[in-house]
DNA sequence: TTGTAACATATGAATAATGTAATATATGAG
DNA sequence: CTCATATATTACATTATTCATATGTTACAA
């Protein structure tokens, strides 16, 4: 792996390295939602998430099309998913805390 | 998934997500290296090979057994393995460049 | 047009991440 | 002990991330 293509996986992952984006993502996954109902979900001020979806849109991780007032966003890299299930299954085996 | 989850999740990924520290766990998922082995195989300064292993050896990411004076590290927790491969075998079929 | 709901953006402050350069520590040789 | 090699740590400047507040925009109804 070259510094350029790490440079490009480490884009991806801090796209998604993030407390509120991984939620995001997490309720993505079940398919799209408004802002508004990912507002209602998480505790979070609706600023805060327009600002992060805006910054997974940016970064190709998640896309969007409006609908009246409403925009509807959707996971465009499915392979955050597989991120998201890569760490989320080995938390049962956790070896980032105690290991032996 | 909820916040302390994330949080967790997020700062594993976190601790992974940057260009040099990849390359890193890229070389040592064929075994242990010294610091001076991964200098020479990455263009960075020994300082920052150091932090960065550091870096992740707190996160425990890595482990690491002195032998003399040389230092060998090893992944320890062996899921970012399975990350790096979630993400550069997407790189093929890749969706974060342009996905239509 | 005005009003309102839904969302986005701008700004700034606080904090965190990064790289550089210099210095410190640890081990072993002699 | 002194020296050399290997690695770690510190201090600092720079840049990036994050959050909150306030303001702007869009779509639509009346």
């Amino acid at each position: 792996m070259n510094y350029e293509m790490a440079q490009h996986v480490a884009d991806v992952l801090k796209a998604v390295a993030h407390p509120v984006r991984l939620q995001i993502i997490e309720l993505l996954e079940n398919g799209e939602q408004c802002v508004g109902d990912i507002v209602k979900k998480l505790d979070v001020p609706q600023a805060v998430v327009s600002q992060q979806l805006g910054l997974m849109k940016d970064k190709q991780v998640l896309q969007s099309r409006r609908q009246g007032t409403s925009v509807f966003y959707t996971i465009k890299n499915e392979n955050v998913i597989k991120l998201l299930h890569c760490l989320c299954h080995h938390c049962d085996n956790d070896s980032t805390q105690n290991s032996e």
